[in-house]
RNA sequence: AGCCCUGUAGUGUAGCGGUAACACGCCAGCCUUUGAAGCUGAAAUCUCUGGUUCGAACCCAGGCAGGGCUGCCA
């Protein structure tokens, strides 16, 4: 496509409308503003890709904000995790990194400001008053009390909560504006409440904290920031953070809303996120089962993907559930051209070729990339007994099953040709454990002068020089395309797939492969792609297993067995 | 129930008055020393009903369906 061809999101129509009208003078500024109370997901990469995104299209600028107004559920573990991330996504703040609580002073002086002006007071309701009041989705509020108080009264009563004088919870700051209002964030919203917890980064000097109504638009303000994009459920506050730019009378950013992002077979809300980490479904923000970027990025995702999937999800106002299978796509087009070949066999089925001579080594030739030739060759030694994947072979062979079977031919990937004489079966259970070949020494390389079609191409390991290593191989973290779609009396826990992660504890690897270091990404030839583990080691090598492969055979395989 | 938003192939997006496009997925076929990749092809009467118009997915009205909002969270 062409870059007339292509068609913009809304938002890039909005901001092309803005620039066209000189509405801010042809500027762009935008701002992804993370609250640091847990690891960023794919959800989260979705706005920081449009709004970097924007501020590159546009030749602006995005700054990146902590929006810090709570300090109780906030840390600096989660503030150092959120720039490494963005970072690896390949986005860069310059010197625009900033903090909500940059802004306290600032904000307290705009409370002052509204206060003067009569259009904001401090309220003695209680929590649960507070709710009484303010009536509900049919029913308009009652005013309170206090709500006459005057401008004296409120500033001597604010100056006395910011000088801690009161107890948590026994007063607010709250904005006059309309307790019958239909929208109910204008419901006189609570400015400020009474917290007193020390901040991650300005301590115990503020006993009372900003609510997020206050602080997100004039933060935004203060930045110039042109477009503030954040997500749907904040559609309805729009109304008030016009409200507070216009009663303060300062730089009137933008809000702009965006429909979230669903995938299907995952969850994305930090709620259910935390839930799985602290009931022990996962190992942490950074499993590789989890949709976060930490824990995509220990799977062996490259930015490249995610950012191309940010691409092609593009960015609407509807509600949308976009299929798992997409991002698989982006991660396998992106690692299909950058990985080298290996051959790894994750289920060992011991291969001795009868009449190839014992000791003998010969160096076979790959190609390290058959999409980027430029990647080269390396050479993998061929000997009397090797490995192949326990997959790759059946005694009675299913129709349409082109790999080993007594009897039958099959290439060893640019090998030989070996033709199953007889199997070796444990006596106790039957197992298959053992296949006697032979091989036909006129193919070397993978392929015979005579023309005979061997539909069959296995992928094997010397034994001799096999690495032993531990696969983790990973599948989607829930069974179904919706969590939530659970029977009555169920959780949507209850959908988590019990297969998420199995665990190959004998994998053989071709020779140098526990050299590899950690976050190295390969294709395994016919399994998938696979990155090294950062708890690997060349001693005990562990490979994550990104993405399969697509299999069709294995989809043929499973319908013959449902019908 | 009040306010706000949304409704185009299975999924995600495009289309901005002249009878639907792209991608993923799916299915069918070709090719293949990765049953991968690649290549061909197939699939939507645009939520419904009226209206405006020579002509509507696009404009208007009204239904229907889905979502958001009743934290001193963000």
């Amino acid at each position: 496509m062409t870059q007339a061809e292509t068609s913009v999101d809304f938002v890039r129509g909005i901001i092309a409308d803005d620039n066209r009208s000189g509405k801010f003078g042809g500027r762009v500024v935008t701002r992804f503003p993370p609250e640091p109370n847990g690891y960023l997901h794919i959800g989260h990469a979705k706005s920081i890709c449009l709004n970097f995104g924007l501020a590159a299209d546009f030749d602006g600028v995005c700054h990146l904000r902590f929006d810090d107004t709570n300090p109780s559920r906030e840390e600096m573990e989660f503030v150092e995790s959120i720039q490494e991330d963005v970072r690896w996504l390949g986005y860069d703040w310059g010197d625009n990194l900033f903090y909500a609580s940059d802004y306290f002073g600032q904000l307290y002086e705009y409370a002052t400001k509204l206060i003067e002006n009569g259009k904001a007071y401090v309220c003695d309701l209680t929590g649960d008053e507070v709710r009484e009041y303010r009536g509900n989705l049919t029913e308009p509020g009652k005013e309170s009390p206090y709500r006459n108080r005057t401008v004296e009264e409120n500033l001597n009563l604010f100056k006395s909560m910011r000088a801690g004088f009161f107890e948590e919870g026994s007063h607010t700051l709250r904005a006059k504006i309309d307790m019958a209002a239909p929208n109910l964030n204008l419901r006189d919203p609570v400015l400020y409440r009474i917290l007193k917890q020390t901040h991650h980064r300005t301590g115990d000097e503020w006993p009372i904290y900003p609510m997020y109504d206050f602080a997100h638009g004039q933060s935004d303000s203060i930045e110039n920031v042109t477009h503030s994009v954040c997500t749907l459920e904040f559609e309805d506050h729009r109304p008030l953070y016009d409200w507070f730019l216009n009663e303060l009378d300062i730089y009137r950013s933008q809000q702009i809303e965006f429909a979230r992002l669903n995938i299907t077979h995952t969850v994305l809300s930090k709620r259910r996120l935390i839930e799985l980490i602290n009931g022990g479904y996962v190992n942490g923000w950074d499993d590789p089962r989890m949709p976060t970027i930490s824990g995509l990025r220990r799977r062996g995702y490259t930015p490249e993907a995610l950012r191309n999937f940010c691409d092609r999800i593009s960015v609407a106002r509807r509600d949308n559930t976009v299929e798992i299978a997409l991002l698989e796509h982006t991660l396998r087009d992106d690692l299909n051209k950058r990985s080298p070949r290996v051959m790894g066999v994750l289920d060992p089925l011991k291969v001795v070729i009868e009449n190839y001579p014992e000791g003998k080594v010969e160096d076979i030739i790959s190609t390290n990339n058959p999409e980027d030739l430029t990647m080269g060759e390396r050479n993998v030694p061929f000997t009397r007994v090797v490995y192949i994947e326990k997959d790759d072979f059946r005694e009675v062979p299913p129709p349409k099953f082109y790999r080993l079977s007594p009897g039958r031919e099959v290439r060893l990937k640019d090998a030989y040709y070996i033709t199953c004489n007889s199997v070796v079966k444990d006596e106790t259970t039957g197992e298959v454990i053992e296949l006697r070949c032979t091989y036909d020494p006129n193919t070397f390389g993978g392929t015979s002068a005579d023309g005979r079609k061997v539909r069959g191409t296995a992928h094997w390991v010397s034994e001799e020089y096999a690495v032993d290593a531990e696969v983790r191989v990973y599948d989607h973290l829930f069974t179904t395309l919706d969590p939530d779609d659970v029977p009555e009396g169920s959780d949507w826990k209850d959908n988590i797939n019990p297969d998420s992660m199995v665990v190959m504890e004998s994998a053989k690897l071709e020779p140098g492969l526990n050299q590899a270091k950690p976050g190295e990404r390969f294709q395994f030839l016919r399994l998938g792609y696979f990155c090294v583990d950062k708890d690997s080691t060349p001693e005990a090598p562990i490979f994550n297993r990104t993405v399969a492969l697509r299999d069709t055979w294995a989809r043929m395989d499973q319908d013959r067995k449902k019908n």
